[in-house]
DNA sequence: AGCACGCCGACT
DNA sequence: GTCGGCGTGCTC
């Protein structure tokens, strides 16, 4: 470890890349990544901090030219240098650059934008400043007298400070002179918000917990001050009290000094949930969200930094919070997809956490009602601690389940959407005045348009996938926009045979008013609830019984709870099961689980009914049966047979270039390299084409590896990275790395 | 961001 | 000629 990558500490474009140095004798050993360190930069060596963000024995930078460290900053270990090693960990871990890396984890840009706030205010009298600009023109001091008549020409005596130095030109050389002869006053605002403040009252705390949850939250906390485990599974069905358990845990933490973060899926950030915890825990409680603007959430960035917050809820990214003595992490919900980033780096925040949570001593709760395989399977063997909360709280049995098979409705004469069961359950809860809720697991109008005489369906020309017919009648792609009219024949073959083949919500919305003339029905997808609060409007105005039937996707089956709803339809459970990954059977099992315990809250029994055309398959019968571990078995020996993760490690390796013949050439032999590695145990798939082909005129393939050992691919991933670093930049083909890939590529 | 270097107008 | 502001480019 002879040089080191450092980045350094001003937030500049033309900085934000990592400057090699050499380490000194004395410093030999004691530098670790995160570090933060002082060196001479810049031609006049000016002391400089910064931080490391790894090392390397060979420099590719002239050694001639590289200079060495002074020092490390003594003892003070700031928030951001725990973040950098996080960063660093991830670049390693899920394969992206140091600076992709850094932006998921530090709010580069945000910061650019606070500086920006700055205002430049004319500090002299009016008449005093006009002299003085009648002497910067005779004296030609142009760009002193520019600034200078801007801010006179406006009345107020401002001047924002960024527009000054863009449109102005006016250099920090020019502005700092004026500020020091008195001319002006540069200031910049620094008033936080807390987005929560002046909506919740804070209220006496002293929630009582129950038995299964005093243990659970007595058990984790004893783990975590003994050798237990760092990380725990809470499994606990919804309505059981996990959030007690949760906020008896924070107040623990934060007795002790510590801060908390408290992770939800976005989609059930609601203001119900951080109220709870604003009712709890004060104005110490902040919250990150999409919603906020970027200055806001800036503002939490700084907040926590300062110290002033103790609990930050948000989705993943309210991992990166910069606290500087972290306590405890929970993941609620801990089985979602959103947990993944869609990005490159491509990280799961339950892993990433977990890392973060190990660096600093603090543990992790991750809480689910159906766990994901990955958990269970490590709290099974130990890795994890097991507490489990088995009761709803203060309330009766699970809903009565039944499953109907669609082929016997088919052979029976119903070709309807609803079956006949179905069809009764609505109309008698129309008739006492109780809610149904209906649930399709798709989005969109009618899914794919088809060809009755050849089969083909009608695809976009760009990415490769079925297009929607959406309600007005045209053909959309989800992926890139692109739209046409829905054609009167066949592209393929001409027939006039062509229609839209499967329901999606709007259509079953239309059905419903058809079959039950006079109730009155909501609809919630992605769609509707593009628009701002509009997500929040539709569950409300069902809370308050505005409507009889809830119609909608994914989204509301999700987190929220209706008193009033005594039946949950499921339309199409094995939508789903169609997916072409290897989580399809899981995803299915969980949203028919979480639908199925929508129903019947409070004293009011409820009721599911389950259509499928494959009643038979194991995630359909486990979720009517409510039967977590039965369905976790059964998953399992499909797993293993397939070396599926959790069993494997899996790594997907992306490849995409405009350049279709290139693009093949070389993911071929990439492929061959791989297997020429001869690495005992891998298995190599492909290279084949992508789920999606095509996605906005770039051609996609994939290659994905399977091993026992997680060590070994992140090793063979090491290899790749290196070893096509010049090769793919010249051919114009880009690689992406996915580790345990959860969405298809 | 901040520093140095080189350019160019202004003043002795 | 020299002084000093101003713009440009580079920083391991």
């Amino acid at each position: 470890m002879e040089f080191v990558n450092v980045i350094v500490d001003i937030s500049h474009e033309k900085l934000d890349r990592v400057f090699q140095y050499r380490v000194p004798p004395e410093l030999e050993g004691r530098i670790q990544v995160g570090m933060q360190v002082n060196f001479p930069f810049g031609m006049g060596n000016r002391p400089m901090k910064g931080y490391v963000v790894g090392c390397t024995e060979e420099p590719d930078y002239p050694i001639d030219k590289i200079k060495t460290l002074t020092g490390i900053v003594p003892g003070s270990v700031p928030a951001e240098s725990q973040l950098i090693a996080l960063a660093a960990w991830m670049k390693e871990t899920y394969g992206s650059t140091m600076n992709q890396a850094l932006k998921t984890v530090l709010p580069v840009k945000q910061q650019i934008r606070q500086k920006q706030s700055r205002r430049i205010v004319l500090s002299m009298e009016r008449t005093e400043a006009e002299a003085l600009l009648a002497e910067f023109q005779r004296k030609h001091y142009r760009a002193k007298e520019r600034v200078l008549d801007a801010l006179l020409k406006n009345p107020e005596g401002t001047l924002d400070y960024d527009r000054a130095s863009k449109e102005l030109k006016a250099t920090a050389a020019v502005l700092g002179g004026l500020q020091d002869s008195g001319v002006l006053r540069v200031e910049s605002s620094t008033r936080y918000r807390n987005p929560l403040a002046g909506r919740f009252a804070k209220r006496a705390q002293g929630v009582i917990l129950n038995r299964e949850q005093r243990l659970a939250a007595d058990g984790i906390w004893e783990g975590c001050k003994g050798n237990g485990p760092r990380t725990y599974l809470l499994h606990g069905v919804t309505g059981s009290g996990k959030t007690e358990v949760y906020m008896e845990l924070i107040g623990r933490v934060i007795r002790e000094g510590k801060q908390a973060i408290v992770l939800i899926p976005e989609i059930a950030l609601t203001f119900q949930t951080v109220g709870r915890f604003y009712e709890r825990f004060g104005d110490r409680v902040s919250v990150m969200h999409s919603r906020l603007s970027d200055g806001e959430r800036y503002d939490q960035f700084l907040r926590a930094k300062e110290g002033s917050i103790d609990v930050m809820i948000g989705p993943r990214s309210a991992l990166f919070a910069p606290f500087l003595h972290l306590g405890i992490i929970i993941m609620d919900e801990e089985h979602e997809n959103s947990y993944k980033s869609e990005n490159v780096p491509r990280y799961h925040a339950r892993e990433t956490a977990i890392y973060r949570a190990k660096m600093c001593g603090a543990f992790v709760v991750l809480g689910s009602a159906t766990p994901s395989t990955d958990s269970f399977c490590r709290a099974r063997c130990g890795e994890y601690g097991y507490y489990r909360l088995p009761d709803r709280i203060g309330r009766a049995a699970l809903p009565q389940v039944t499953v109907v098979d669609l082929r016997e409705e088919l052979r029976a004469g119903n070709r309807s959407i609803f079956s006949r069961k179905l069809r009764e359950g609505i109309q008698e809860r129309l008739e006492k005045r109780q809610q149904t809720m209906l649930f399709l697991n798709r989005r969109g109008l009618a899914g794919f348009v088809s060809c009755r005489s050849c089969g083909k369906a009608v695809r976009c020309p760009h990415c490769d996938v079925t297009l929607s017919l959406h309600g007005d009648g045209r053909l959309r792609c989800h992926y890139c926009g692109y739209e046409q009219e829905m054609p009167g024949n066949c592209p393929s073959c001409g027939s006039p045979y062509i229609s839209g083949f499967r329901a999606g919500t709007q259509q079953i919305e239309r059905e419903v008013y058809r079959v039950f003339p006079g109730a009155r029905v909501l609809r919630m997808d992605y769609d509707t609830t593009r628009s701002k609060e509009s997500y929040e409007t539709i569950l409300s105005a069902f809370a308050d019984r505005q409507a009889d039937i809830l119609v909608g996707t994914q989204m509301i089956v999700k987190g929220h709870d209706f008193p009033g709803v005594t039946l949950v339809g499921v339309l199409a459970a094995d939508l789903s099961l169609y997916a072409s990954d290897y989580r399809a059977s899981e995803r299915t099992f969980q949203l028919l689980t979480q639908a199925v315990g929508r129903a019947g809250r409070r004293d009011l029994p409820g009721e599911a009914v389950i259509q499928t055309y494959v009643p038979e398959h194991y995630s359909i019968r486990m979720a009517a049966k409510q039967d977590y571990e039965g369905f976790y078995e059964q998953e399992m020996l499909y797993r293993r047979l397939l070396g599926y993760p959790p069993v494997c490690g899996m790594l997907g390796i992306y490849l995409s270039g405009q350049d279709e013949h290139a693009l093949e050439r070389q993911a071929e032999y990439l492929g061959g390299c791989i297997r020429g590695l001869e690495v005992p145990g891998l298995s190599v798939i492909g290279p084949a084409k992508a789920a999606l082909v095509k996605k906005k005129d770039i051609y996609r393939r994939v290659i994905y590896l399977k091993h026992q050992s997680e060590g070994t691919l992140l090793k063979i991933k090491g290899k790749l990275e290196k070893m096509t670093e010049q090769e793919t930049v010249r051919q114009e083909i880009y690689i992406q790395y996915d580790w345990n890939p959860i969405s298809v590529y």
